[in-house]
DNA sequence: CTAGGCGTTGACACCGGCGTCAAGGCAAGG
DNA sequence: CCTTGCCTTGACGCCGGTGTCAACGCCTAG
């Protein structure tokens, strides 16, 4: 499979595909021309990384997880590095959502403050008390 | 008073504060010798900048909270355009926490796997099935 | 032979809020 | 006069994943 297919059938760009090698998450071996030969195994990988990114992921963190898959196992989530991520994520995300929670407090009390506001005087854009 | 005087002031630098100038957001007459000079009201502007930054809102979306301020208002939050602002906001946050929902139980999920896997034969970086 | 469609590497652009360095002007004290 | 410390503008760097263009090689069909 060369690197056109593989793209279009992970749903991604080329440039894409090249990126992620670079940084040693795809594999690929060389045609006698130089042209990039993907396994068919690769497709799975570039899925579990996109996945992953969407998730919210940094290519390094997706490293253990690709390497869990290439050690043979069915899904990249099961080997120990990987939970350790995993975790770390989790409780990152679970910060986020604390801090998005607590935002979210603040923006509707100025919202309730806002409209409890327009009974009086100034009400508009440019008046001046 | 000065840049320097101004940026300590409000917790933040200088460089910030010629940032948010160039942005339209700060404004600063200028002593003969082209010194920044800051009126003391400005001292409460970079306060509401900082506060909504940190509450995830662009230099863009700050526009008209400024505006509201030197509009005379006690609070940027009060006119009609920091409303708009802040409910689009709101819907934001609410779907960045949905998002964000959604990813904790995808992880959850797959910890859940990850652990279950671990009765499985295969449960070693490198082993291979 | 040529056009066109695939492949290759390399490098710049983007976003957004700021750090940081460069190179210089101005004020005040020793 | 010199140092020190404030100020000025201008410009590059960062982060991370990707788009996009350049300039070129390979292969196939007409």
């Amino acid at each position: 499979m060369l690197i056109g297919e593989l793209a279009s059938r992970a749903g991604t760009s080329t440039r894409t595909l090249r990126y992620y090698e670079q940084h040693g998450l795809v594999r690929a071996g060389r045609d006698a021309n130089g042209y990039r030969q993907y396994d068919d195994a690769e497709l799975r990988v570039v899925h579990e990384i996109r996945s992953l990114l969407a998730a919210g992921f940094a290519l390094e963190d997706i490293r253990p997880f690709v390497a869990c898959l290439r050690a043979g196992n069915d899904s990249g989530h099961v080997c120990p590095d990987s939970v350790l991520v995993l975790r770390r994520k989790l409780a990152e995300v679970d910060g986020y959502i604390e801090q998005l929670t607590d935002i979210r407090q603040q923006l509707r009390a100025q919202l309730t403050e806002a409209v409890a506001h327009r009974e009086s005087p100034c009400h508009t854009q440019t008046c001046q008390p």
